[in-house]
DNA sequence: CCGCTTTAGATGCATTTGCATGTTTATTTA
DNA sequence: TAAATAAACATGCAAATGCATCTAAAGCGG
């Protein structure tokens, strides 16, 4: 019963839901003059990290390119949204922290984002989506 | 007990089960020295399609740019995986169809793409990563 | 049949990505 | 502890992306 087949529909309906959210919400986003959702997964990461996070905690976490997460970085520090301080102890490193402008920002980015969110996971729940998955658990 | 914030969670994990998978196939599969997703799921569309498609519905299916994936379909018929015919009936428009390169291709990529979902599906699974979306669902 | 609007797809151009590599600092090993 | 290796970011460059726009063919109202 939880054979291969299963797990590959359960990617299937996992992948579609995903890109449709993610492309709905994308798109709201920059029609309403906002950054992208890499962006805001940045600013939400430093938003509840009080002491600051090395950009290599964040690319591990998200999976993001080193290089062009280095110079999403650069970008988003001079848009001023958050701040890049050398890291303390390792002469290598730095630590971004968010601006009070970041936390602003993301904040009216949740508002559009969670609207695309809750949308598209009742829409997802509707259409019996999440069935393939929801089988597997048993 | 099916409110807002559970809708976030399921988003939450699904979108990080998602990243996780898409990443790890991609970097097998241009590691083996194969295209990237993208060009896998047009071919896969394209397999299923004995009479051909349009261009304009696999951008309407996956949300792709329409420029961009303008682009992509030149590559992919530079590379043989794919033709465009000028379309029956429609004098502004192409239609789409796999080569036996493209079927051959296709079918490579889907060994190491296999392997991920499943370890990766599995991988959620144990880790109760769907759990929030399972409850969601009664 | 003739303009007018719409649709399919291509293309110019600026921005972004990603691989390879560079630079600086930390860590390990002989 | 000096030399070799690794780790954290940055950067050069070629390729890909995305917005705006273009071209050509349908579709449509008169």
């Amino acid at each position: 019963m939880s054979g291969f087949e299963e797990r590959e529909a359960a990617w299937i309906t996992l992948n579609q839901t995903r890109t449709r959210i993610f492309s709905r919400a994308e798109r709201a986003l920059v029609a309403a003059g906002y950054p992208r959702l890499h962006w805001y997964d940045v600013l939400w990461e430093l938003e509840r990290a009080p002491d600051g996070l090395r950009p290599k905690q964040l690319e591990q976490q998200f999976l993001f390119d080193q290089s062009s997460f280095s110079r999403q970085v650069a970008r988003m520090a001079e848009d001023g949204l958050l701040t890049r301080h050398s890291a303390a102890g390792d002469g290598r490193g730095k630590t971004l922290r968010i601006t009070d402008k970041g936390r602003s920002l993301r904040r009216q980015m949740w508002g559009i984002y969670r609207k695309h969110i809750d949308e598209g996971i009742a829409e997802a729940q509707k259409s019996g989506a999440f069935a393939p998955i929801t089988r597997l658990d048993d």
